[in-house]
Order: structure tokens, then C-alpha cells, then sequence
DNA sequence: TGTAAAGTGTTGCAAATGCAACACTTGTTT
DNA sequence: AAACAAGTGTTGCATTTGCAACACTTTACA
């Protein structure tokens, strides 16, 4: 995942943070994130650690939309952050650096010769989020527990890219199901009957694929 | 639906054009779009007509990603496109004018003085692709076909937002079905049990919402 | 205008799935 | 180290859902 300050030198990202009146935030762990920001369209950038974004809904249902590590992006722009329902909780300490939309093209920043770079990086950093959310969508349409779960680890292997078709899931098995909108149980049943028939080997998060 | 050229004049939009090396095409409807486009990054703006996204998986059950109107946006930055499996059919005449990705910072661009609200154009675009993937992945991650279809109807309901509770579906019964991954006829059994409940009055593509 | 194609409504049936309840393991916190 | 929280594996059962097959209506088009 793409940073939104990459190939740009350390001091003319602090210049660039200034202009753009970005403010940094730390954060203890399992803290509610945004409880106490604006909803003007923002940014935010994770400095260091974890976040996950959740979705509630009316029955108090939870779903995990989104686990964010450092570097990664989220904000008002890549997310329905401004929905009821929405919540964004470290899952360790956390600092998050802020910056508001509107910031973004502000008059200073066109005189900086790093800004064609900053710009690049952030639709960059759009686009990638865009494909995340592609592929989620790919991975929900799929009609059964099995095409989704098959998929799914085509999908990493694909991504760590290393071909030895042995997979480690960056994920619990909790989350999986959450990811991937299904029961946990009848997760759990369906990569049994997967091993049964001999798709796959799971040794706790590593799966050997055979298919 | 923001528009990549919004509030740049005609003439400005044709030298952006120029610059950013567009290229119009136009296509006769029920066209592959992409069969003889080559595959680099690119932005692709529908200038009138209308296409659809479809992934075809290795059984040949299709699915609709996607529908595009006159003045969106699609490509690799926003698509799946690369990926196989991913046609894109124009459902009747239309015009679609391609821009490389390469292009779109390039040295001559940000000399004009347009430049800036090209890419805040750019940017805005991007993230209400953003906004409608995250709102298909939160139908979606819905249990049950009858969350899917209050949740959607409730959204296209916030999204017309007439606030008089009548909404007009934009799609065909099979569309939305599809949009929602869900069988057609199920479906349909379910929107009779919502009749039948009281939750909403179908009349053709009229829904009238009690909930 | 007539014919084909696409969309719609219905239903029985088998299969997949969610739910609930439980035991057990692993990890975290004080 | 004890106590608690979170993650995991399993199973029976009721329900939902997909599938298949069909008739009928609407739309597209040659």
C-alpha cells in the first residue's frame, strides 16, 4: 500500500504538513477515533498502528468494513465515515495525522515543486482504495460460502504474488467471516468439507492450495 | 454525477483534451469497449451512450459490476478492468473519450491555470466511485435478501431524496437482483412477502415505503 | 408488423446457510 | 498466576435461498 507522503524528503513532508495544517493525534488502544473530529470531508493518514472501521447497524450488528495498518489512508473520501452507524477504533496505539479536504488546493501549496508528487500520491492512494473495494465486491457476489472462500485465497495468493500456492491469511478466522459476510460456523464447516475433498491443507493460518 | 470537465469552459476542454492526448472513440451499441484498447492505465469518460461492466467467472455466469451513463467515469483507475474476465458492452450508441493515466500529470498541464480544478475534478470523481463501491459493499454484507432490499430501497429513497417516500427503481428487476447478488426469483418471492407484510406497495417500479 | 429476445411472476424441491449452544484453546490484562 | 476476553471447532435444526422449469408480458428490431 501506497503512502500518501512517498518520495518526499522528510523535511519537505513537514513543510508540506504545515500548509496543509495537517495536526497529528495520538491515541490509546480500543479509543473511539472520531468522537471527537469535525465531519468536514478530511484525510486521515495512520502514523503508526491499527485501526479498524465498523459498521452498526440499527439492530446493533457489527461489521468490520475496513482494518487499517501504517501508512494506510482512510477519511470521508475513501470511506461512508459520515454515516450513522460508523465507528473507528485503534486496535492499538495509534497517532493519525488529520488533514482537511479542503486544504488540499490551497492557494500556497501550487508553489511547492512537491506537490505534483503529492498529488500523484494521493489518487494514487484513491485508486488503490478503489480496488480494494472492487475486489470486496468481487469476493461478496460470488453465490455460495465455497466460491467466496476459493476466491478469496486465489485473491491472496495472487496478491503476495509467490506462487509456492501456500497462502497465510492475514487475517483471523473471525474476521474472514466478517470480510467475506458469512456465519463463522458454516465458514468453519465449508473449509472442512474443502479439506475433505482435497482443495485445500490448512495448517492453522496457512493453506496450502491444490486447485 | 460529477462530470471530469465541470466548470472548465468549452475551449479550455478542448486544449485539456489536447494536451492530455485524449482520444474520442465512438462505438455502435452492444460493442466491447475494450477489445482493442491497450491495457495501460487509463481514465475513460463517457461523453454520451451508456455501457456496462460485466465480469464473466470461468463458468460463464456473468455479473453486472457496473452501469455507466452519459458524463461518468470508468478505467483502470476506478475498474477491475485489467483483470480477466471484465468486458465492457455499450448498451446503445455512444461516444467514449480516453485519457492515459501517464498523461494526466504531465509537464505542460500545470501550466494552465485550469489545472487545478482538473484535478479536483479528478479527485472528486474518484471518490464517488469510492462512495457508491462502499455503499454496494455495505448492501452487500446484508444477511438476508430482505435487508438487502430495505437497505437499498432506503438508499435510493436518501439518494432521490424527495423525502416522500415513493421511490423509482433505476434498474430492472433483474438488474437490482444482480446488483444485490441475489437469485431473481427469491427475489421476487421476497418482495411479495414484503407486500404482503406491509412494508411497501409495489406498483411496476413505483415502491411506496412504510418502514 | 411479426418474431425474437429480454424481463417478469410463480412454485416445488433440494441444498446451503444462519443460528444457537457448547466445549475447548489461545491470548491479554492485572 | 489467575481471571477474563477473544478466537476456534463442532453439531442439530429451522429457515432461507438458489435452482429449475414454466407461462406470460414487454421490449427491441429486422
Amino acid at each position: 500500500m501506497s503512502n500518501l507522503f512517498e518520495n518526499i524528503s522528510e523535511n519537505n513532508m513537514l513543510k508540506l504538513k504545515k500548509i496543509l495544517r495537517a495536526s497529528s493525534q495520538r491515541y490509546k488502544k480500543n479509543i473511539n477515533v472520531l468522537s471527537n473530529v469535525n465531519r468536514d470531508d478530511f484525510i486521515a493518514l495512520i502514523d503508526y498502528g491499527n485501526i479498524e472501521l465498523i459498521y452498526t447497524d440499527y439492530e446493533g450488528n457489527k461489521t468490520v468494513i475496513e482494518e487499517l495498518e501504517t501508512g494506510e489512508v482512510f477519511g470521508t473520501l475513501t470511506s461512508s465515515i459520515k454515516n450513522e452507524g460508523i465507528t473507528c477504533i485503534t486496535k492499538e496505539d495509534t497517532q493519525i495525522t488529520f488533514i482537511e479536504y479542503n486544504q488540499i488546493t490551497n492557494d500556497e501549496i501550487f508553489k511547492t515543486d512537491y506537490y505534483i508528487i503529492f498529488i500523484k500520491n494521493l489518487i494514487k492512494v484513491l485508486t488503490e482504495q478503489l480496488n480494494t473495494r472492487n475486489i470486496r465486491i468481487e469476493l461478496l457476489t460470488k453465490r455460495t460460502t465455497r466460491d467466496k472462500l476459493l476466491a478469496y485465497f486465489k485473491y491472496i495468493d495472487r496478491k503476495t504474488g509467490n506462487g509456492s500456492k501456500t497462502i497465510r491469511l492475514p487475517l483471523t478466522y473471525t474476521e474472514l467471516a466478517s470480510y467475506l459476510s458469512i456465519d463463522r460456523c458454516a465458514m468453519t464447516r465449508e473449509l472442512k468439507n474443502l479439506k475433505d475433498e482435497g482443495f485445500i491443507e490448512v495448517i492453522g493460518k496457512r493453506i496450502i492450495l491444490h486447485y
